[in-house]
DNA sequence: CGACTACTTGAAAAGAGTCAATTCACGTGG
DNA sequence: CCACGTGAATTGACTCTTTTCAAGTAGTCG
């Protein structure tokens, strides 16, 4: 099920830096941009799969609830990324706004080329899954919270920023990490008194000495 | 990018089994087996990428080694299982034997079809990694161990197995569910205890009560 | 049989989680 | 424009889990 209700009519298409190429290619018929208000769903476990998503601006989070309602989140995709690749005919995730967002849905053809393109793609999530794994699994809460911070702390290039918003809320960043939202901003408290970060307001950041995140990931 | 530079063209696009199906299925012009002693490395992080492996007895463990010796191991292999998918043109991760293996080689050609099972493939490789990260990002020591129980207590169809033989060390299963060997041996202790498995020996288990072990897993 | 490695167990320390109380930031309405 | 209410974030005190360090035991291979 797919509910359109909350997204507005596509304004204007912004124009976006060829990346990833390939699969709607910026210069390609590009179909039009669906906008979501920030919380909107963009798909849920148990739709069908298939389409892919290129993200135009905003942030995006995919993750898994749990019967619970523990949650863990797999990925932040932010503008330029595609995502919504699923092994099965039914998703197996969530995936909705973190802030105002706009995408486009991806159509592929059938043809060779963007099956090969479509393996790069899925390769890629590949290699970030597994740096996530590596994340979690292998550091402690200062480790996630600095492996985290250099994440969104470099752009698609992998340069470095020196400014950082964050539109997720503690809550996501400790789904993300597998840690909770107190740990999350204990960690960050710490590296403000540090002087490796400074807190501008709660959501967005500074990084004054990157060295010492660098050395905290291990 | 993905380098087929490498590669062999095939002989006979191989008859695929439905399910992971594909490339190399068991029956077509297979290749021949090669065979690695217990701790043998298959191919080592800044090796050149491309090729794939079909894993036909024994398991492979793929992992990451951090510099200060920290290791994550992403995944188990077992037979029939395909495994060496890289998004880059150099390994960024480890591959040896846990215990004797024969593998074959895979050579994929550049066909439509080909790519398109390789898609597939490695959407599965995508579906596994996400699961263990859930595995590692949500769960205590227990519930991480029961969900590596179930996991290995498992064939490759979902049949569930009572008995499990162990090729890995403690070393090893820590290594994968982000433990210490004291922990994993502390839990495993407490589940005998609990008459919830058996340990016939240190290596070879059998699983008394499943419905505890997927309770855990959460 | 002896040496080596893997595994188990125990005690103490460190780290993260839980519960609870503030504080902060922001949007709404007076 | 300011007061208030709401949800987010921080902080504190305490508990519980896991790690660390240190023996000790079991298996295995020569």
């Amino acid at each position: 099920m797919y509910d359109f209700s909350h997204a507005v009519s596509p304004a204007t298409p912004p124009s976006i830096a060829p990346y990833p190429a390939g699969v709607g290619g910026e210069d390609a018929v590009a179909g039009p941009v669906t906008v979501y208000n920030a919380g909107a769903e963009i798909y849920a476990e148990g739709d069908r799969s298939g389409a892919l998503y290129r993200l135009v601006y905003g942030v995006v989070r995919v993750y898994r609830l749990l019967a619970d309602g523990r949650r863990q989140i797999c990925a932040f995709h932010r503008a330029g990324e595609i995502f919504g690749f699923e092994a099965g005919a039914e998703r197996h995730f969530f995936a909705d706004a973190v802030n105002p967002v706009g995408l486009r849905v991806l159509r592929p053809g059938g043809e060779v080329e963007t099956s090969r393109e479509l393996l790069n793609l899925a390769l890629n999530s590949l290699e970030r899954a597994h740096d996530h794994l590596l994340t979690v699994g292998r550091n402690d809460a200062m480790g996630r919270v600095a492996a985290f911070l250099l994440e969104m702390g470099a752009d698609r290039d992998g340069e470095a920023l020196r400014e950082i918003d964050l539109p997720m809320s503690r809550a996501d960043i400790g789904d993300y990490l597998g840690l909770t939202i107190e740990t999350v901003s204990r960690v960050l408290t710490r590296l403000k008194s540090a002087r490796v970060i400074r807190l501008a307001s709660t959501r967005h950041l500074e990084i004054l000495r990157r060295d010492v995140l660098e050395d905290m990931t291990a």
